[in-house]
DNA sequence: ATATGTACCGTATGTCCTAATGGTACAACT
DNA sequence: AGTTGTACCATTAGGACATACGGTACATAT
């Protein structure tokens, strides 16, 4: 599986990460079960950051397409396949979109809807 | 109906001036059809910009708390009291509330739920 | 010892937004 | 002429945040 990052492109770096081992296992070129590099040595690798991998490998695996076997290493996850179709990002997207269009046609400020946001969101949890 | 504002509070001036007239509207203080200072009258008394008190003026107009005639001036509005109970704010806080208890069980990050509501925010408008 | 993922401290840069300011101008009316 | 609300141009200061970086440390295994 090669893996490469372009620093000058707009999207971040720990995102084209995720994107590219995502359609790597949607192409067929990594199957469930198989060893990623480790977090240490795909940074440098890639010569960046070990967090900004991290940051990458905590969202593949929050999303189940990967899987960490803490000291055994990372591992490409059963469900793979499956998972990585799933957007979780399209899909907060969308119920964003309806919601704040139900705010704009109530006569609500762009700005009453950001500061009502950033309070409910800088709230403790589980809010 | 008197109005005074603080600079150094921590909420807006403009945030001040609604509440305020709000206020008054519920303790009595003022009657629908009680005709309001001009935004250029009230700005001078209160050494602040115009803009900002148009600011306050058109979120109040927007809530039926008040009434603008044009060159006729402006006025509490008839259904004043009533209005002025309804928090808008209130129910965006509820509804977003909600939405991101969803998205965090869900396991989205509050980081991708901000760029998510960014993009929506960001867009031309109906979305 | 070496490697694994993970967690904590922090810094720097750039972007976006808010709040508030200033100036100019307009149509509509007194 | 003067006033009304409103609209446009603009700037300033401040805060919040994302991204990415650096260093250190931990338990767990080989």
């Amino acid at each position: 599986m090669e893996i490469t990052v372009d620093i000058e492109s707009a999207t971040p770096m720990f995102s084209q990460l995720v994107m590219q081992i995502k359609q790597a296992v949607q192409h067929g070129k990594v199957a469930p079960g198989d060893p990623l590099p480790s977090i240490r040595q795909l940074a440098n690798d890639l010569e960046m950051n070990n967090k900004t991998v991290a940051k990458a490998y905590r969202l593949l695996e929050r999303d189940s397409v990967i899987q960490t076997k803490g000291y055994r290493g990372t591992f490409i996850h059963p469900d793979a396949m499956a998972n990585c179709t799933v957007d979780l990002n399209a899909w907060v997207t969308k119920q964003l979109r309806e919601t704040i269009a139900t705010f704009r046609k109530a006569g609500v400020t762009d700005s009453e809807i950001r500061i009502a946001f950033a309070d409910v969101l800088n709230q403790p949890q589980g809010g």
